[in-house]
DNA sequence: AAACAAGTGTTGCATTTGCAACACTTTACA
DNA sequence: TGTAAAGTGTTGCAAATGCAACACTTGTTT
């Protein structure tokens, strides 16, 4: 499901498509998906499979800034330096729609009928994104991996939650580690911890939130 | 100037924010603005004057999630946690306009001729707001008060620059601790020695990069 | 101009954290 | 199916950081 044309049906998806002048390309698993493109003037749409944002500082670091599925997009350059380290990389056979910024508000499209859903969509989207990025700031900004740890346990329940306090993490540890932007091994270390002095209990795949 | 609404007429302006139904207020300093507001499905956009959203979370801790000067808005829930430890005061004597999300797409707007400009305008600040975001997530993932600056300075060179490498500044030292998220006597410790080894100095208040 | 609030620079110290290295398990794929 | 690659848990240790406390400066308000 695209949420991008949420409310459109496949024929009228289409239509939109080709006024908004898109290109549709197919990559292969483990490509940079840019090679010469501007990014900032694209919407990227993964159709199909899914990308990984990643940059790569002065010294080589490497940090994974996002990850789209399918259906999923994003629009605005994701790093502060432009054309410096960001590439996108294909995490398995991946289905790309470029859309220019400027044609979404092109003579064509805004004569259509679906035009307002469109923009609707859009709009939600970006709103959306935005909070994505708020809460993964407010995480960030915790001083202790206790912290953070405790405040994303609480995310996940209050975002997944049926209010039990048992929770499934949707991250590996690895990938834990990297969104909360902490070392791996201490973050392991961290978590026996909270296990320890009971603020947390694992059964199976999922943690109890004593908090 | 309001970015929300370049390009349109001061008499178009109203116009338009009649349409969307919008509804001023003005407030004294130190007030917070929220009593009883669903903050969700508003824009938020500051006439004059200014003001600071914080959170504060369980235990007390309380941040600065963003500031807001006349003529910028927020669209979107500031934190993770809804209703929850949010306030936004006034920093000054403010006027704010509140826009219910729904009616940017209503009937009556969508026939307006400045509508087009609107939407285009708003779009635009929401990609510009989710660059900021990702910038400052960039920044925090850095594991060290040092890369933090290092980064932080480049960004600023970059942002303001004329490829002279000084740069100004445009935080207090206790608000760009709070940006970068680290202590602010650490912050400063670790100035003085990216100064004694040379990888800035300082020339009153500016700063000049030698990396 | 006085009084108060907010910002700055400094330091010692305890704590937290990253890093490195290792063994072991799980997953991917040729 | 066997081998490589990626993920996991553990630990010692050095380094980075937060915290607290202090004196001092700058800015604001009445």
């Amino acid at each position: 499901m695209i949420k991008l044309f949420e409310n459109i049906s496949e024929k009228e998806m289409l239509k939109l498509k080709k006024i908004l002048r898109s290109s549709t390309q197919k990559y292969k698993k483990n490509i940079n998906i840019f090679s010469n493109v501007n990014r900032d003037d694209f919407i990227v749409l993964i159709e199909s499979g899914s990308i990984e944002i990643i940059h790569t500082d002065y010294e080589g670091n490497k940090t994974v800034i996002e990850e789209l599925e399918a259906g999923e997009f994003f629009g605005t350059l994701t790093s502060s330096i432009k054309n410096e380290g960001i590439t996108c990389i294909t995490k398995e056979d991946t289905e790309i729609t470029f859309i220019e910024y400027d044609q979404i508000t092109n003579d064509e499209i805004i004569k259509n009928d679906f035009y307002i859903i469109f923009i609707k969509n859009l709009i939600k989207i970006l709103t959306e994104q935005l909070n994505t990025r708020n809460i993964r700031i407010e995480l960030l900004t915790k001083r202790t991996t206790r912290d953070k740890l405790l405040a994303y346990f609480k995310y996940i329940d209050q975002k997944t939650g049926d209010g039990s306090k048992t929770i499934k993490i949707p991250l590996s540890n690895t990938e834990l580690a990297s969104y909360l932007s902490v070392d791996r091994s201490a973050m392991t270390r961290e978590l026996k911890y909270l296990k320890e002095e009971g603020f947390i209990e694992q059964i199976g795949k999922r943690i109890v939130l004593h908090y």
